[in-house]
DNA sequence: AGGAAAGCTGTAAACGCTTGCACTTAGAGC
DNA sequence: GCTCTAAGTGCAAGCGTTTACAGCTTTCCT
C-alpha cells in the first residue's frame, strides 16, 4: 500500500473549506450551507476522492464491519444463513469479515480475538457452543454478539433460531402416525447446545412418553459418509424412522439404503432437519424440517444493527416459524 | 464502541519503556533485549492487552485484510474456491472481507469500491466477468488482484483456472465415442470470459472438426429450474450428450428427464464442468469435469500473499490439473 | 586501549479522519 | 437598534499505532 493520492486535506484545500466542512459533507451532516456542500461534492467528484475506512474507523471508533463466525463455509446450512446476514448487511452498509473456525490451524478463540481486534461493531456466530473464553472477550470489549441458528446455554447472547423440540415431536409424530415403531435421531456434534439440551431431550421426552422403547441417538454424524456407514447400523437396530440433523448426513443414510437395495420411504423413513437445497434435489426427496435460514440471517442481522445502534430491542431470544414439509422420503405425502 | 480500555500507552507505562520498545515487542522485531522483551510480555499478558488492528492499520499502511468478491455464497463452487482461499488466507494471518455481488441493491462497482476503502491489501475475485471501473479502481489504488476459477479478457490481472479448452474437448470426446451424435454445451452466464471466450469456442470447434451438424449452445441456464425446464427443449432439439458448466443446472436436467421416465445415461448422457459435493451425491451419479476447487483457491491466495508482499511470482496464470472423472451419467464406466 | 560496529531504546512526527468547542454571521423578535 | 438564537464554519485535539532518526551502550577487533 502506497501513500494515499488524495486525503480529506487534499478536498478541503481545493474547495476551499476545512477539513471538518469535507467530513461533514462526507457523512451526511446536515449543518453545511448548500452552496458549501455543493462545491466540496464537485470537489469530491473531481479528485476522485474517497475516504479511507480505516482513518474513520480510528477516529470514530466503528468500523461498519461486523464479524461473521462460521463452523463450515461450505456447508449449505450455513451459506444460506450467511446470505440473509450479508443482505442485510449491505442494506445497513456493513461489511463483512467471515472466519470459518472448524479444522483449524488456530484455536477458536484465538481466531475470535483477532476479529475483535479489528474492532469489528459486532458479531454473528453460527458455531455450535461459545467457549468461555470468547464469551469472556466480548463481554471485554462490550461487542454486540447475535447468535443465528444455534443456541447458548448461558442466556446472555441474542439469538434468532426456530423452535426446535416442537419442530422434533412434530416430525417424530408424523413418523409415528406412519406406523413406524423404532425410531431414531441421528446428530452432528451432540455437545451442541441445540442438540443437547433441545432436540435430544425432546426425541428422548418422545420416545418415553409413547412408549416406543428404548431410544437410538446416534452422534458424531457429521457428512455424506458418516451418514452412509451408518445406515447398515441402523438396520441392525432395527430403526425404521430417523430424523437427521444435518442434511448432507442423511443424503448418505438415503444413498447408503439405496445402493443396499433398499426402499425409502417403505423400508426407512427419513426426515432431514435443514431443508438446504440438498434435501430437494435427491432422490426421493427428502421429508424436511423447514427451517427459514435465509430469514434466521436476515433477522440475526437486523436485531444486531440494532444493539450496535444501542437501540431498544424488545425480544432478544427470536423463534421463527418452521414448517414440516412432507416429500418423498415419508409416507402419505 | 467505547474507549479501548488498555492501549500500547498503557503497557509502555506499566513496562516502564517507551511505546516503540512495545511495538517492536508485538511485532516480533527482535531489536529488543531479552529482558525488555520478557518485561513488556508480562505486562502485554497482565493487562490483556490486545492491539488495535484499525490503528495499526492507519499507522502502517497494512490491514492484513483481503476483500473476496463473489456472486454467491450458496453455490457450492464458490463455497469450496473460499475454503481454499480461507485456509491459506488463516495460514498467513489474512483476515477476509467477503462480499457477494449478484442480485444486488448495489452496483458491483460501487461494492468493490467500499472494499477498497477499507484498504484491504488486495482482492481475490471469482466472478464472471471484471466491470471497467472496477478494473480501473483496483489499478488506480495498486492493489493487487487475482482471479480464481474465472478469467479475463485483458490480461492484466493474474488468475488461477484449469484449462477450459482442453477439458471441455476431452468430455465431448467421451460423449463422442460413446456413440453420441448430437452433443450440447449447457452454460450460466455467456458473458462470463471463461464461456464466452473459452468452452463455448471449444464447443464449437469441436462440433466442427467432427462435423457433428448444428451446434447447439444453451445459455442462461443457472439455476435448479432453468435446468429442470431446459430438458424438454433438449429432447425437442434430439440432444444425447450434454456438458453443463453448473452442477445445480445439471441436477434440474438429470432429474427432469428421470421424472419424464427417461434413463440416464442411454437416452441422454450428461457431463458437468464443476464437481461440487452435489454431483456425486445425487443418482445417477454424474461424470464431471473435475476441478481442484480447493486448490485453485488455495493457490490464489498464495498468489495474493506473493503479490501484497512485493515478492517475485514467476508465472501470474496458473493452470491447475483436472480430472474427467467417469460416473453414472455416462457410458463405459 | 581505541575506534568502529552493532545492539538497544526513546522521541516525536506521521497516518487520515472525527468531533467538541468556539467563533462568526444573519435573521428574528421586540 | 439591540439582543438572542441558530446555522454554518474552522480550530485543534484526539483516535492508537508505526517508524525514521538519533542517541546511548555494549561488544568486537586489531
Amino acid at each position: 500500500m502506497h501513500k494515499q493520492e488524495v486525503t480529506i486535506y487534499d478536498v478541503a484545500r481545493e474547495a476551499k473549506v476545512s477539513m471538518a466542512t469535507v467530513s461533514r459533507v462526507v457523512n451526511g451532516n446536515n449543518n453545511v450551507r448548500k452552496e458549501t456542500r455543493d462545491r466540496v461534492l464537485e470537489v469530491i467528484k473531481r479528485l476522485h476522492y474517497q475516504p479511507n475506512a480505516v482513518a474513520q474507523g480510528l477516529a470514530s471508533k466503528r468500523t461498519t464491519t461486523v464479524g461473521l463466525i462460521v463452523p463450515d463455509l461450505t456447508n449449505l446450512y450455513f451459506a444460506e444463513l450467511s446470505k440473509g446476514i450479508d443482505d442485510i448487511a449491505l442494506l445497513y452498509k456493513y461489511n463483512i469479515i467471515i472466519t470459518s473456525i472448524e479444522n483449524r490451524l488456530m484455536k477458536e478463540d484465538q481466531v475470535i480475538q483477532s476479529l475483535l481486534n479489528k474492532q469489528v461493531d459486532g458479531v454473528i456466530y453460527m458455531s455450535n457452543r461459545l467457549p468461555n473464553e470468547a464469551a469472556e472477550a466480548f463481554k471485554r470489549t462490550n461487542t454486540p454478539v447475535v447468535l443465528a441458528g444455534t443456541k447458548d446455554n448461558r442466556d446472555e447472547f441474542a439469538s434468532v433460531t426456530i423452535d426446535y423440540k416442537k419442530a422434533d415431536t412434530e416430525a417424530l409424530n408424523l413418523l409415528m402416525h406412519d406406523g413406524k415403531k423404532n425410531l431414531a435421531l441421528v446428530v452432528g456434534d451432540e455437545d451442541a447446545v441445540v442438540n443437547g439440551e433441545n432436540r435430544i431431550p425432546a426425541y428422548k421426552d418422545f420416545i418415553k412418553e409413547n412408549n416406543l422403547g428404548e431410544p437410538h441417538v446416534y452422534t458424531g454424524v457429521k457428512d455424506y459418509s458418516d451418514g452412509y456407514n451408518l445406515y447398515p447400523q441402523l438396520v441392525k437396530d432395527g430403526i425404521d424412522g430417523v430424523i437427521v440433523t444435518r442434511d448432507i448426513s442423511s443424503v448418505g443414510i438415503l444413498n447408503s439404503a439405496m445402493d443396499a437395495g433398499r426402499k425409502i420411504p417403505e423400508d426407512l423413513e427419513i426426515v432431514t432437519a435443514s431443508a438446504t437445497q440438498l434435501a430437494s434435489v435427491v432422490r426421493p426427496a427428502l421429508t424436511t424440517i423447514k427451517q427459514p435460514l435465509y430469514d434466521m440471517g436476515a433477522v440475526a442481522m437486523r436485531m444486531l444493527t440494532k444493539l450496535m445502534n444501542n437501540e431498544e430491542v424488545d425480544e432478544t431470544h427470536i423463534e421463527l416459524p418452521y414448517e414440516l414439509v412432507k416429500k418423498q422420503s415419508t409416507l402419505n405425502q
